[in-house]
DNA sequence: CGCACTTGTATGGTTTGTAATACCGGTTTA
DNA sequence: TAAACCGGTATTACAAACCATACAAGTGCG
């Protein structure tokens, strides 16, 4: 197998560093050859990094002097989603951003989600494939797979204006309990063309399973996230008394104070 | 720039579709040639892919017949910390895992987190540097910053082998408070190295700001999660009568249930 | 100035990924 | 059985990516 461009990996390894603060906007970046040993790769494959980097317009490469940061990409960004409780303020999105279906099909679903859902392996599922933006910048990149059964109670076109526990729940679904684990992926090619990023970028990544008050599967979700367009975020409160003490989730609805304390 | 190598392409864009249930597990996958004039590559590159694929076990090939999916991946995970209110499960994996010291200075702390803990620029904090390991297996990267006033209230030894919230409120401090965001990111060199895997993976990002109850930030964590050893996983009830109903973190100690039901 | 450091440039050679093509052998189906 | 498809193997060729090296030129500082 290839080994994958190493240009991009330093290109996107610095792209990294400075959107997270790692180098301030002053005078900075390590010279070339301390990257170059850093990195492990040749003098060469650094300047094209640098280079990528400069026509970004993130550094300004100065002869003599070194490259220095001159922008940083998240700092501006539109940043961010921001949930506490995760489901709500995505409903509440649904109403202030565009989605778009990508791919729509009716099929058996893979072993590992029909598991989790309660199916026998071969029930068919719904799986679409949608893609969400804000302001036109595709951010969030979603699968889900509904039982057949249910899906059927709403068309194509609803599932691309309304948020599917809206759908759900309309459709006479009682939506009790989700479990979800968020982890990290890189992106592939497919999900890299749709949220308009490179192959190879660092993606947040979702699965969520959502159950009906019987406890069967209704929902599962397969979710990548633009991580320079949404963060997961939540506050917490210590609460109890002396050696029993322990961290409470803070419901906030309103979390625009908690923008700006943890940035991303 | 480097296009990136088209083999790994193929083969990433394959087993996302493999996972996502494009193609199940009976006699699928379209053969070489029309794999190649899909991806527009030729037919050496398929093959590669292929093996690849062949290698990791998702796929067997048949001479003659062809390529049938007989595995998905993410199954046989050898997942991974779960926790459901984040702090208390971390306090308890203290005392489960080993921990290891990488670098222990006091220096001033990068802008923005001086910003975010209300600190004067310039201020000396305690900056620490440690990886946590399972079964002698790294999975996390752990930098805190701590202002130097109370961080002198415990020794560099303490902070090895005990949880820093422990050390911090045996110090007095009254923590009250924490807001966190979540995120992912590429590994840079440093951390690659730490977390033995390779330059460019994908890592879950934490960071978060604790606070004291005068609303004082008692310590800054920027945390790097291999996403194969580690997820963070919760729980939520769907409460609330009708158009009210909303989401709510379930407090769940024992977590050990939802282990299965969203595998990462 | 002169030294130490930086980026800019040029050269040559090695490795790696990819393409195009041809041929062999197994499997399926008419 | 024979034709049509499939994967397995091999060859040749080309281009891209990478590496190592050396040297020129710009910058900052004592």
């Amino acid at each position: 197998m290839p080994e994958g461009a190493k240009a991009q990996r330093v290109y996107l390894s610095l792209r990294e560093d400075i959107s997270n603060g790692v180098y301030t906007l002053g005078q900075n970046l390590p010279g070339e050859v301390k990257l170059a040993s850093v990195f492990e790769v040749s003098r060469v494959t650094v300047r094209r990094a640098l280079h990528a980097l400069c026509a970004d317009g993130l550094v300004e490469r100065r002869a003599g002097s070194g490259n220095v940061v001159c922008n940083s990409p998240s700092l501006n960004a539109p940043v961010a989603m921001n949930f506490n409780t995760l489901m709500p303020q995505v409903a509440e999105m649904g109403r202030n951003t565009t989605a778009k279906l990508l791919s729509f099909t009716y099929n058996k679903a893979p072993d590992y989600i029909a598991q989790a859902m309660g199916l026998a392996t071969g029930d068919p599922v719904q799986i679409a494939t949608r893609v969400r933006l804000t302001d036109d910048q595709p951010f969030s990149h979603l699968t889900t797979y509904v039982p057949q059964a249910i899906a059927t109670s709403y068309s194509e076109n609803d599932l691309a204006n309304t948020p599917l526990f809206t759908l759900l729940e309309r459709s006479g679904v009682t939506i009790a309990q989700a479990s979800q684990s968020v982890s990290a992926t890189l992106a592939s090619p497919s999900v890299a063309d749709a949220l308009d990023v490179q192959v190879g970028s660092a993606l947040l990544s979702l699965q969520r399973l959502v159950c009906d008050d019987k406890g069967r599967g209704v929902e599962y979700l397969v979710a990548r996230y633009r991580p320079d367009l949404f963060t997961i975020d939540m506050t917490l409160a210590r609460v109890g008394e002396e050696s029993n003490r322990y961290w409470e989730p803070t419901i906030a609805r309103d979390t625009a104070a908690n923008k700006k304390s943890v940035s991303a």
